[in-house]
DNA sequence: CGAATGACGTCTA
DNA sequence: GTAGACGCCATTC
């Protein structure tokens, strides 16, 4: 992976406000990337310092040892989960 | 150096 | 709601 596509990936996540969220398959597409889970990567090595907690799987339920801090920290700006399901319709965040 | 593996997904049936 | 196939790339063997 290139130096420009992660960081343009970066900005990307960056760029979501608080209170809206992302999925995967957003971002992927708006860095152009092949597929979603290469931005899965990105914040996984590189997203310490991102928003992480605001881009969620196309289900709108965080994977397994995510699920409870993200849905906290979203909670904390907002975003409601119903159960383990954030209703995506309502806070997808679109350009 | 080549092959296998893991990973914060998505789509279609 | 579940099941399977597809996909990319860094890391490890």
């Amino acid at each position: 992976m290139d130096e420009q596509t992660h960081e343009h990936v970066r900005e990307l996540i960056a760029s979501v406000p608080a209170g809206r969220v992302a999925t995967y398959g957003d971002i992927a597409a708006l860095a152009g990337l092949s597929t979603p889970r290469l931005v899965g990567r990105v914040l996984k090595e590189d997203g310490f310092d991102l928003p992480w907690h605001r881009i969620l799987p196309a289900t709108g339920v965080p994977a397994a040892h995510l699920r409870t801090e993200q849905l906290e920290r979203l909670r904390a700006e907002g975003v409601l989960a119903e159960g383990s399901r954030v209703d995506m319709r309502r806070y997808r965040w679109q350009p």
